[in-house]
DNA sequence: CGGAACTTTCAATAGTCTCTGAAAGAAGAA
DNA sequence: TTCTTCTTTCAGAGACTATTGAAAGTTCCG
């Protein structure tokens, strides 16, 4: 049998995934390496520590142990150990319901409820001129604030829904992409 | 009356929502200028142009003409005209739920379907590699398959998701929260 | 056409984010 | 303690992105 036909495609596999992986990360706003780094672990059996890093991604120990330890802040790679070796390993958490979980509360926190908040105070800053001007400034400060509560209620729709996301659970989504599909039609 | 409470109200109420806007702009991947931009035609009742926008964020032209095509491209704002005037204006989709399908739109596009796309590929050459090697790479392509297939599932799920909410449109999104409550308890 | 009004482009510059590598820090072993 | 091994930090270098401003392009009008 032709083993060479075989010889290096799980490596090419997982560079192809870690590559991609990378590609994604500008638009979910964390650097490359850190991207790279978590695709690895993700389809790494066995824990690998900092130098596996180094060696696989080609980047400095300093990157490397910025962005593990970044990694474990998110939630996303736990600090693991290998008897008899002092090093210490990384592991990906493998449960991708977990993994999405955390980015929502993450997201929620970061990007949600700060802008609920501003719109919030913007909206009693503009319904304060509707009332005390007169006039043309007063019409547009109606409209500000018409366009302020639109804005203002989506995103709190948004919050609400990553809260229930989050404590419906998995099957609980399952469920729910269930119920669309049938007011889809 | 202290007309003075109130002289700068609305003006303050909209800059500060602008900087919020701004300084989202990192998490959604997009620059600073195209937000505050956006965010300004937001709230702008008016239409405003080119040299509007120069004068109330303090960017040069060129800024202000690249980030609003930019937008217009994006589908976020429009081309607007005033009587009698040839210079070009510009005014915001008002339409929080437009806005909110166009960006899952892009996201879904830029995103999810080249994960899906590689994933696949990745699935498959790690099949292979499961079926052809023995021993120990088997056992490692067959996980490594495991974790390619719980990922691709979980971005199937999430752009079923992002279609049947394009598909159901509003009125179906308040009818889906309405479930996650009864859902969630 | 010729010129005025306005928009777009792009090379140069400024600014921001990321990475490196060496030095400092920490923790187990002898 | 001191040595060894491993981890973290951070100033400076480097890479990448955004911005400027002037020149080129476009469109409208007489």
């Amino acid at each position: 049998m032709p083993e060479i036909l075989t010889e290096k495609t799980l490596p090419e596999s997982k560079a192809l995934f870690i590559r991609r992986w990378g590609e994604m990360s500008s638009y979910w706003g964390i650097n490359r390496t850190m991207a790279e780094i978590h695709a690895l672990l993700y389809v790494s059996t066995e824990p690998v520590c900092t130098d596996d890093v180094m060696a696989l991604l080609q980047v400095s120990r300093g990157n490397a142990s910025m962005n593990l330890r970044s990694l474990v802040d998110w939630g996303l790679i736990e600090r693991s150990h290998v008897r008899g070796d002092r090093k210490e390993y990384f592991a990906a958490r493998t449960s991708v319901w977990e993994m999405f979980e955390t980015i929502i509360r993450q997201r929620k926190r970061r990007e949600v409820e700060p802008i609920v908040e501003t719109i919030q105070r913007c909206r009693e800053m503009a319904a304060k001129e509707m009332n005390l001007a007169k006039g043309a400034k007063a019409v547009d400060a109606k409209a500000c604030l018409h366009r302020l509560d639109d804005m203002a209620k989506f995103i709190q729709v948004l919050g609400t829904t990553m809260d229930l996301l989050l404590k419906v659970g998995p099957k609980g989504m399952d469920r729910i992409t269930g119920l669309m599909m049938k007011i889809a039609g």
